[in-house]
DNA sequence: GAGGAGTTTCCTGTTT
DNA sequence: CAAACAGGAAACTCCT
């Protein structure tokens, strides 16, 4: 059909009298695709991740997709035509990158992940990108921790739900982390507290965000001074800890933030250790946070051998929201 | 009410 | 040929 006038196309064609619903915040079209492939009781064969640690992702039903998108918006008329538009909208933003040459796919772009720069609206996207990366995290039977460190002196912390499923291998019942790994299985809420007996030293614990974090481990002081002594105790290798932990630490490693991922680091939580990785004491420091944080993936299966761990500049964010709402939450 | 973000709607033209 | 892809243009809803 043809437009309706060659000017103002008003009132005919307009979305009818549909009051048509904005999209609720954290809920943009990009997001929608997201959770459709992260959660896979809400997707029948209605989109497939092509290379889920590339972000690639292809549209097997697309008007099936469709139609459940304009079902989320109160609008019937929703295409894939109309929602294939919006999506290359993204391109620009840098939320989907162009796959040229394949029909129906699509690739998260750097910001639908989280992204370094620090204006507000991408410190937006910042915070939604961990979320999606815990989701594909979980999308890939990839067990997720967030991990924070915080100088607050929290005396009383409590334990939150625990998604890690109880697979012995799991970080919390390692060594380190025995005591308090029982303590804070409970559900949230309802968890016991847990007092810190010594408030400088590392403590974790658990927390709910949302329901879309499932995981946060916060270290408490953690790098106020070299973790090494906390690791002393949880792994035997901790002369070659330090060496690196120095070494990652040291105002010089800067280019070792955007290194490979650590594929040690799925081991070292799997003995109990809790592994570093490169970048939050340097990029805290450079931006004169009071805390960091630093996320880990740990497979669910331990002989996979492709590394899932990340760093992701856009924690800080998340851990900044954190500390202003739930650790007052937690502490009361 | 103005203006911006994020689509939604439509369309023409191109590619697969 | 049909289905997708590309974008321009303008309208629309929500939000600040």
């Amino acid at each position: 059909m043809a437009y309706s006038s060659d000017a103002k196309k008003s009132q005919d064609h307009t979305p009818k009298s549909h009051t048509k619903k904005h999209n609720p915040r954290g809920t943009h079209l990009w997001e929608f695709i997201r959770d459709i492939l992260l959660n896979p009781e809400k997707n029948p064969g209605l989109i497939k991740w092509e290379d889920r640690s590339e972000g690639v992702f292809r549209f097997l039903k697309s008007e099936a997709v469709a139609q459940l998108w304009g079902k989320k918006k109160n609008n019937s008329s929703m295409t894939y035509e109309k929602l294939s538009r919006a999506m290359r909208y993204y391109y620009k933003r840098e939320i989907l990158e162009r796959v040229d040459g394949r029909r129906l796919v699509y690739k998260f772009g750097k910001n639908a992940r989280g992204n370094r720069d620090e204006t507000k609206r991408q410190q937006k996207y910042q915070y939604e990108g961990i979320v999606f990366n815990v989701y594909v995290w979980k999308q890939i039977q990839v067990r997720y921790f967030t991990i924070a460190t915080v100088n607050l002196s929290l005396e009383t912390i409590q334990g939150g739900p625990c998604s890690l499923e109880g697979k012995e291998q799991c970080g919390l019942n390692g060594p380190a982390y025995r005591r308090n790994a029982t303590s804070i299985s409970p559900g949230f809420g309802g968890g016991p507290k847990l007092l810190l007996e010594d408030p400088g030293e590392t403590v974790l614990i658990l927390q709910d965000v949302q329901d879309e974090v499932r995981a946060v481990l916060l270290l408490h002081g953690f790098f106020t001074s070299s973790p090494v002594g906390v690791r002393r105790k949880v792994t035997s290798k901790a002369g070659n800890l330090k060496e690196r932990w120095e070494k990652l630490a040291s105002p010089t490693a800067q280019h070792l933030r955007v290194k490979k991922p650590n594929t040690h680091m799925q081991r070292n939580i799997n003995a109990g250790g809790i592994s570093h990785g490169k970048g939050p004491p340097l990029v805290s420091r450079a931006l004169g946070l009071d805390f960091c944080m630093l996320k880990f993936g740990m497979a669910k299966d331990f002989s996979q051998k492709k590394a899932v761990t990340t760093w992701n500049p856009g924690c800080l964010w998340s851990a900044k929201r954190l500390l202003h709402t739930d650790i007052r939450k937690l502490e009361g």
